[in-house]
RNA sequence: GCUGGUGUAGCUCAAUUGGUAGAGCAGCUGAUUUGUAAUCAGCAGGUCGCGGGUUCGAGUCCCAUCACCAGCUCCA
């Protein structure tokens, strides 16, 4: 693909930049377009991005509408026809600025003034449109192929709340129509995988204008994260993990102790007690560490995994809500190891381990970040280099790759973070594993090593699935609501032909309860082809016995698969084998 | 919290310029006794998110508020 770049020199981009200098492009079309359209509008950024590209404009008190939208992707179509070429020319500062204050670009201005003063300005030119950019960009407008504009919203300048808010609206743009179609294809079926929706359809879960962001679980919901929870513990407990509970409202000198009070106040819940305030609980350390707190500690016990199950509560701004991904009461599958320096490696190799298994079970695939010290957190420099230096022999030891991020780890400690991808592609971060040399040093915590001497442990905070309300979103997404037999909310319906058959079908039905297989009875006055629809196509239940006259004098059940939609006919016992070993081997 | 939008029956949606709410599915009752993606008929179901206001009259207009949706910001 030919580009333009700042130089003025047109030459073949590297393959990968390809996707982001198209949307760049296409930002400055679309800026074109509104400027052609409201003429007041002033420019502050329109750069590409990962979903596509977006323009931050000042139009004043002016409000756009869908059609408005629409308008403005006209005009970008019409741009792209007209087949403008681009140009593009380096300034002086001091002309730059006098062109930028010429057109009326106060952001573009201000942009400049923030420039190292030494820089040569680079400008993009196509038609009666100018932008201050460093490109490259395409040579052409009608080298722009495919794109769409997809939405509006607001956006503060530079940023920050203090500033002006501009109107952000956002394309998105591909090499291709093709491309571009597969892209709102994919859209499309996530909208369709879309786990409020099915979550409804299902009776997974609800909620109410009564409890905002806090989510209720019905029958089938609970059943599904019960036997996720199943499966933790019996990992776990192989693990050498201990379960243990804490209390969900602690005193605040807690919080003020573990710096929790200090970093996120704002998003804690709290209620005076007996005249004293006391805090919901945001994290459970405070808690596992309090246990572990309980007793004096050999060397001979370390490592010591304490799980635990934690409901914690955060005060999410209303606007950050999203179903089951975004809520502000959760379960965190969280675990505490306690551990002497020397055993840092080994059981961060442990955990890598488990969460590998954990996401493989389901088939995600997975790719980890390590992220380093942040500007606002505690602690002395040389822990916080052995704490990331500890990471990173891990990381290095098991051969996996990993990708630095910078300034992001928790207030306490360096983390590694397993971002997980679905089905479409989408990537979730849920698994994190944290280190940790500060709650130790605040709470005081002791071991006494094999001198008698009272040394400090090292702590690890990790989870596999994060949030378990939020795994259950990613879960219910990815399957598209048809979970595997062993997670199914409802494994087996037996369905009835006619009344006739009732009696045998409830033998069959109670067996199946008997084996511990999750099953409903329909038993309904209707067509089978009713009952199938609605047992296949709303609740998504993996297998569908069809009893009639025929089983009834057999001793048969017609199995009809979910996944197949094939059926095949078996003795009541051969079925109870098949579906119990699936469940037991979680298939 | 910010920007834009939405809120009518359990669910999905209708209701011309303001003239006292309608359908499909689900539910209930009856008929039918059914063989692998929707059998037929009848019945019932709504203080139109909540609170104010304008008007002879408001689901429709205005204000305020809550929730939800698309984003932004944030996510220990």
């Amino acid at each position: 693909m030919k580009v333009i770049y700042n130089d003025g020199h047109v030459g073949e981009c590297p393959q990968e930049e390809e996707l982001h200098i198209i949307r760049h492009t296409a930002a400055h079309i679309m800026a074109q377009a509104i400027k052609r359209l409201y003429p007041d509008a002033m420019f502050a950024y329109g750069p590409a991005n990962e979903k596509g590209f977006y323009y931050d404009v000042d139009l004043g008190d002016k409000k756009l509408s869908d059609e408005d939208l629409q308008n403005i992707e006209k005009e970008m179509k019409k741009i792209v026809k007209e087949n403008i070429p681009v140009k593009t020319y380096i300034l002086p500062r001091d002309e730059a600025l006098k062109l930028m204050e010429s057109r009326g670009e106060k952001y573009k201005v201000e942009h400049i003034g923030d420039l190292d003063d030494s820089a040569p300005i680079s400008f993009y030119e196509q038609g009666e449109y100018i932008d201050m950019c460093v490109g490259p960009h395409l040579c052409y407008t009608k080298a722009l192929k495919a794109f769409k504009i997809m939405g509006q919203s607001g956006a503060y300048w530079k940023n920050d709340k203090n500033n002006t808010m501009l109107t952000r609206i956002n394309g998105t743009a591909f090499a291709s129509q093709a491309e571009l179609e597969e892209h709102l294809k994919m859209l499309e079926e996530a909208e369709k995988r879309d786990h409020r929706k099915i979550g409804k359809e299902m009776g997974l879960f609800m909620m109410s204008e009564e409890a905002p962001g806090f989510p209720f679980f019905l029958p089938k919901g609970m059943a599904l994260k019960n036997a996720l929870i199943e499966y933790w513990r019996e990992i776990h407990t192989r693990e050498n993990y201990v379960e243990i509970s804490t209390p969900l409202i602690m005193n605040r000198h807690l919080w003020e102790t573990s710096g929790h009070w200090d970093h996120y106040k704002d998003n804690m819940y709290s209620t005076i007690i007996d005249e004293d305030v006391y805090c919901v609980k945001p994290m459970n350390c405070p808690g596992g560490v309090m246990v572990y707190a309980s007793k004096p500690h050999s060397y001979r016990e370390l490592p010591i995994r304490e799980a635990e199950l934690g409901i914690v509560h955060r005060h999410e701004l209303k606007g950050a809500l999203h179903g089951l991904f975004r809520v502000r009461c959760f379960t965190q599958d969280d675990a505490h190891i306690f551990m002497r320096r020397e055993q840092i490696t080994d059981e961060i190799i442990g955990v890598v381990h488990l969460i590998n298994e954990v996401y493989t079970k389901f088939g995600f695939k997975y790719f980890i970040e390590l992220s380093t010290r942040p500007e606002d957190s505690m602690g002395s420099d040389e822990d916080w280099e052995a704490a990331t230096n500890g990471l990173k022999e891990a990381l290095e030891k098991l051969n996996l790759p990993y990708i630095i991020n910078e300034g992001d780890g928790a207030f306490y400690g360096p983390k590694i973070d397993f971002h997980l991808e679905d089905c479409l592609g989408r990537t979730w971060q849920c698994g994190t594993i944290q280190l940790d040399f500060q709650m130790p040093l605040n709470f005081e915590l002791e071991y006494v090593d094999e001198n008698g001497e009272r040394q400090r442990p090292i702590m690890i905070h990790r989870v596999c699935f994060g949030s378990i309300e939020r795994f259950i979103g990613i879960l219910t997404e990815h399957f598209a609501g048809k979970f595997p037999v062993w997670l199914a909310p409802v494994q087996a319906r037996v369905l009835v032909v006619s009344e006739k058959s009732d009696a045998y079908a409830k033998e069959v039905y109670e067996k199946l309860r008997e084996a511990g297989v999750r099953c409903e009875l329909d038993d309904r006055n209707e067509k089978i082809g009713y009952m199938i629809r609605e047992a296949q196509v709303v609740h998504r239940i993996p297998y569908m016995l069809v009893i009639g006259q025929k089983e009834a004098e057999s001793g048969t059940v017609a199995v009809r698969n979910r996944d197949t939609a094939q059926t095949e006919t078996m003795t009541i016992d051969e079925f109870v084998t098949k579906i119990t070993k699936e469940i037991k081997d979680r298939i």
